[in-house]
This record gives C-alpha cells, structure tokens and sequence, in this order.
DNA sequence: AGACAATAGTTGTTTAGACGACTACTATAG
DNA sequence: CTATAGTAGTCGTCTAAACAACTATTGTCT
C-alpha cells in the first residue's frame, strides 16, 4: 500500500507486501469486468455464487449455513441475501421437520433458467478476464494461488 | 463459481474460471487478516491506502481526484471517505486557489503518526499473510498476477 | 425431566460502496 | 465576449456488507 508521488519511482515496503497488493489489485480489476457483467442481469456474484451451489445440489435442498461455508467469499447476511433471491422468484425455502433451526434451500427452475442464460456470458467473461494468459501460466498461477492460500484456509474448507 | 454437492468433486467449468475463482478466494483469505488488523485501529484499507498516498506525497498536498486514481480500489465515494478521515484529524482539505473545483488533500502530523504506530504491525501481516512463500514463489506470483492485470490496466495507470 | 449450552437462522442497526444528480468552476469554440 | 462543454467535487439516495443481539430449537448433562 505504498503508492509514491513520483510514479516513476514505485516502491513496496516488503515482497510481502508487493504480493499482497498485486494480488488486491488484480482482483479488484478483474473483478470489475465481472460486477459489469452482473449488473446487466441485476446479480451480484455472490448471488451468482449461491445460485450455482444449489444449482451443483440439484434437486437436494441445502441448509442456509451449509452455502455460507461454500461461498467463496463469507456472507454474514446469508438470511436477507437468500431472502432477496427469494423475491425474485430464484430460490426456495422451507423450514426442516428434521431440525426446526434449519431452513432448506433450492433452487427454482426459474433460477435454473438465468443460470442457463447467463452460462455463455460468464464463459466468455472469464475468457476476456485471463485467456490472454498461456495454458502454463493459468496452470502456474493457480498452483501458486493455492499454495498461497492453504495456511489460511479452514481446515474443513471446501476449498 | 461452481460448487459441487459432493465435495470430492471440485469441478470449474473451465481453466479461466478457475483462475478466475482462485483469485478472488486467496484474496478474501488474505483480505480477511488485513481487515482484522485494521479493524483493531478503527481503519479500513482503503482508508490505509489513501494516508499511504498522502504520506508518500508529503508536504504536498494531492488532489482529491488523484488520490483516487492511486488507490488499488476504486473509491466511488472518496469525498465521504476523506470526510471521515478528516473528522478523525488524519487528513487536512483545502481549496486550491489555482483552480477553485479542486481540493487539496494533506496528512496531517496524527495522521503520519498513525501511520508510524501501524508500521510493523502491518508489515507482519504481509508476513503472515504470505510469508510462507518462497521468494522465488513470491516473485513468480507477482509476475502471474502483473501480466495477469496488464490488460486491464488504465493506461495511464499507475501500475 | 429440567437446566443449561450450543446451534440455526433472523432481526435491528450501522456503515460504506455505488450510482447519478447537482453545484461551482474552468476550458474551449465561435 | 458569450455560450457551451468539460471537469472537480459534493450530495441525495439506495443497497448490501457487517456486527451483535435476539428467538427458537436441539443436544448434553445431571
């Protein structure tokens, strides 16, 4: 977070520090082509995210905090986000006979059917976001991602 | 975005999205760290970024506008953010008398001090965030992620 | 069986990101 | 010189992240 008033003169306090804001600044400009995406279908990516996960455990229901631990990234207001979905007709819920604390949660054919529109724009999103990248790097570049990450991760994570 | 009911199978619907996903995970990993440290000084890294920018141009005062042009994220709202900031006695605004549409921004002598108390504190959070690395691994990262961004750079940008 | 702890989700509230309209000012064109 | 376009920052407003308190339910212990 070292930004200095001569620009020709760019300085990081530490390579630790240089890793972490490159990784924050090209998230953060990546993530920008995606938010454009998004907005043309009045989504977030993390509804996005949501809608996929009960997409992948179609036709089971999935518990609220169950898709929290699969978001990529936390939600800590899971109850209005699934309540804004809901509105919208793309999931479901039910309360659990099994456990009354439990909500369950699907998705709608409707959610179904933006998910199946949306799959070639998101396709091409990510194409334009790092398909100028070779095989190689995207391969490296994962690799160091997780590798990155690891000591960080819960340790019954999903990731 | 694609989640697997069945955890065994972690399935991207391509390469490019995997990157994609890996980015934004690590990064929430590693942002999660940094936003606590903050937390514990009522800061967030936004607001860290801009006290940085100011220090580096110290004594000269930065155009509100550049401020944001240097910050790793897009500040759509940096007259409230510098509202806040100046409410904490971080930073000083003045009106140019050049050009009346802009304002002036400087960190003040608390805010430079902040900045002295957060110093190592921050530096070891990079640390625990990726010192882990190897530094050939650190430097590799940070080529990925440069050559990863580049395209999506402004051209006049600062990185 | 009853008491208490733990869990799941919800709700109240605050905060900051974000968009777009607005005001004031400067630059440019005719 | 005047009118208009462009620029800088501010303000009104909406939305969602975020924390913490709350309610209801289940699990555990005695």
């Amino acid at each position: 977070m070292s930004e200095e008033s001569d620009e020709k003169k760019r300085k990081f306090d530490s390579q630790e520090q240089e890793v972490y804001l490159s990784l924050w600044r090209t998230y953060d400009r990546l993530k920008g082509l995606e938010e454009e995406l998004f907005q043309s279908w009045e989504l977030t990516s993390q509804q996005y995210n949501v809608l996929r996960i009960l997409q992948a455990a179609a036709p089971r229901p999935v518990p609220t905090l169950q898709i929290s631990t699969r978001l990529i990234s936390r939600a800590p207001d899971i109850t209005r986000m699934l309540d804004r979905l809901g509105e919208r007709g793309l999931v479901g819920r039910v309360r659990s006979q099994e456990d009354r604390r439990t909500v369950l949660v699907e998705i709608t054919p409707q959610g179904l059917e933006l998910l199946e529109k949306l799959q070639e724009p998101v396709k091409s999103l990510h194409i334009s976001q790092v398909g100028h990248l070779s095989q190689a790097d995207r391969t490296a570049l994962c690799r160091l991602l997780q590798k990155t990450r690891k000591p960080h991760e819960p340790s019954d994570g999903h990731w």
